[in-house]
DNA sequence: TGTCATCTAGTCAAATTTGAATAGAAAATG
DNA sequence: CATTTTCTATTCAAATTTGACTAGATGACA
């Protein structure tokens, strides 16, 4: 839920003021889908209960040429964009690779040097858990699941890819790679 | 849900006959929990259902020594057995990692032939993945998310390392290893 | 032998996700 | 210019998951 809640977040900031079909098409045009499953329902949903939680509120409603039925529009309030931060943030700690990915997308909203600190933190989250899994006892005859060699094998690749990520982008993203906001000129 | 599903009568088949509470042992001790969720409600949920679609049935209640408040047994119907092989079948195909782990928990249970064809399937599935997701354009400064680097970077991670545990699998197997069902000489 | 902790077993409301359906407006077609 | 298709925009019931709670036995120990 907090992936899904990050994406509309962000998909309303991008654009200021935006609506339910507009998120949905971003995630489309996002290619969100490869890796989410973000239906419209999900999205309504997350919606209503974002604002019911005042973290968007629908905007004023002078609303931009339309051409099609009738829509809500909403922009994110400031306990919205504290509520972005905060997911974004954890999101960037999340050895999960969906929850990660979502933090990615975004990550250029934080500085430069917060990115740095979380995508340290992951890191070593991640080489926390590789250790834990390396200690795993394993039988070549296992008499349960968990003690089957392929099975923990697969966790370990999978942890040991997504190291591999995290220290490419701390890499490049220490290289001075990428373009910050809070680095951006802005024109005017 | 399917995961869940072929975890349970997973479960219940290896012990014949079972009830809610040893799956949610069993989902405990084999660690399952490291890589899915599989909290009571999600367990007791399955239950009914594959019993309501005649997968399990109460089981002729005899029970053994129970120690405890009272539980119900159920055991997997011939049904429940076919279910449980077509999403066995399903899982060691799929590219998720928690559908895929969970067929390889039980692989053993299918011929070895079988298996070997499935896990050269899958591994064709990855690659289709990989060469779709390597000719993605990305940009140094995206005006998107689907456009960024590293996003494509995470994946293409991501997918590479399934395709590597599912060929080191393939190669095990292929290799004689592991005790498969229907090789072995049952005593009696 | 009372009561406190722990293990066994399961239930339930609330939150969330899924999948399909609804419906208005504009564009295309004959 | 009537009709069908397509694009815009959302709704809703049903399925599923979450998280917290209920409750019966057994054992420990004072």
């Amino acid at each position: 839920m907090s992936t899904v809640r990050l994406l509309v977040l962000g998909s309303i900031l991008r654009r200021g003021v935006s609506h339910g079909y507009a998120v949905l098409r971003d995630m489309t045009t996002w290619r969100v889908d490869t890796w989410t499953n973000v239906k419209p329902g999900s999205i309504y949903h997350a919606l209503d209960k974002l604002e019911s939680q005042g973290m968007i509120e629908a905007a004023a409603s002078g609303a931009g040429a339309k051409l099609g039925p009738s829509r809500k529009e909403y922009s994110v309030t400031k306990q919205g964009k504290a509520e972005f931060f905060r997911l974004l943030e954890a999101a960037l700690v999340s050895p999960d690779i969906l929850q990660f990915s979502a933090g990615v997308a975004f990550m250029e909203w934080l500085p430069r040097n917060e990115v740095i600190a979380l995508l340290e933190q992951r890191r070593s989250v991640l080489d926390a858990s590789l250790r834990l899994l390396k200690s795993l006892p394993v039988d070549e005859r296992p008499s349960e699941p968990s003690r089957h060699p392929e099975l923990v094998g697969i966790w370990i690749g999978y942890v040991e890819s997504e190291a591999a990520s995290t220290e490419r982008i701390l890499a490049n993203v220490q290289a001075g790679r990428y373009d910050f906001k809070s680095e951006r000129l802005e024109a005017e």
